[in-house]
DNA sequence: GTCGCGCGGATTGTATGCAATCCTGCCCAC
DNA sequence: GTGGGCAGGATTGCATACAATCCGCGCGAC
């Protein structure tokens, strides 16, 4: 366990990065307790480095602390992964909305062949890489649609959410229909009609939430 | 031992609320600098305290921090604050879609009997107190939704608005379409129709976004 | 045996001190 | 007169030290 031999280069915000990491790729169980000291310590920084970091974190749901408890890793509950879902929906169908009243060609060609992508890996089963070209998919219509606010918000949706990343696409048949939708979105951007591109994001993800469910 | 009297209650985040509470009534005022050692000397607390408060507040979107340089109130432009009512606009109006299939005969005769005192006091011509009251209904809302995530994300962002509150129900005629809009909202929660719960929530918002521009 | 209770270790909460960085104003070269 | 740079003060960044709180465990009363 010895990684302390990175501290050369810029790292202030490492502390932070490296428990926020940490948490969404599972290194540290839900529910797992948090001890500043031993963070500290394995870290190789100060406990005042730490807590504020922890301050973050909790701001972005991904711990929860309890005065004089401390703080442990957040668990997520299922229903709670279907309130960001529902969120996450009208909030990516604003996104949606505005991108296709704002995609130029390019944006559309990006997008199309994002998807062209998908299909193929698809084709070769590859559903996990699939899963991460969905990721980008979103991403990549919230920042046509150039609307910081929400992207800000889902971001920290997303960071929540991570547990549940891969488990839906795995569903049998799931990934066909997902396909499906993610084509119907890119259409709709790409006729620059800003109801149908809402609407076709907000059906895909009830769809994903009630495939969690 | 006197002291920790004071203590007792809820002593420990009084410097972080005063912080937020001098910032939303603005009482400092955007883009003035907060300079650690004067406010932990006037709130009669450490500078530990103040920065842990001022991590938080930057959150919030309250506080601009940039390293090395401080912190200072955050000013959110005209522009950003319709990207925030374009957001609370989706998120509200889930939140009145779900309203509206949860509501029970009180929650519904709640809403229309702050609904009636609206329309009383908009008589009266009382409209900071109108306005006051349109920001009940709206928490009322969201309580009867039982939406926590959405719940959580629009009082953030509601705490970014706090200086363009009670602008756009001064301007001339805003307030009868205004109340016209909140009554349909009501219209639709008391029909458990969630479709138009949304819509009309939707309109709203949008309008509110207009009078703004 | 079980319940209450207090003691000690572990852990967090807060304050303080020193180092690092930045900003202001001044001096000097040109 | 203008621009570059360089002190000195102001302010933040980080670490450490001390105080407050919590939790588990053992002991005794019943």
């Amino acid at each position: 366990m010895n990684e302390m031999v990175d501290n050369l280069g810029v790292a202030p915000l490492r502390a932070e990065d490296h428990l926020r990491e940490a948490i969404v790729t599972g290194r540290l169980q839900p529910n797992e307790r948090l001890v500043e000291s031993d963070l500290a310590r394995s870290l190789g920084v100060s406990r005042t480095l730490i807590r504020a970091a922890l301050v973050r974190l909790e701001h972005e749901g991904l711990v929860e602390h309890v005065r004089h408890r401390g703080a442990r890793v957040r668990l997520v509950s299922e229903s709670e992964a279907v309130e960001i879902l529902e969120t996450r929906s009208v909030l990516e169908g604003l996104a949606a909305r505005l991108a296709a009243q704002r995609a130029t060609d390019d944006d559309v060609g990006d997008l199309k062949s994002i998807l062209a992508e998908m299909q193929r890996l698809r084709e070769a089963d590859d559903l996990l890489a699939v899963s991460d070209l969905n990721a980008q998919l979103h991403r990549r219509l919230l920042e046509i649609s150039g609307h910081e606010t929400a992207a800000r918000l889902i971001g920290a949706l997303n960071s929540q959410m991570v547990r549940f990343q891969y488990r839906t696409i795995l569903l049998p048949g799931r990934s066909e229909r997902s396909f499906a939708e993610h084509a119907e979105i890119v259409a709709a951007v790409a006729t620059h009609d800003g109801d149908r591109a809402e609407a076709a994001m907000r059906t895909h993800l009830s769809r994903v939430a009630d495939a969690l469910r």
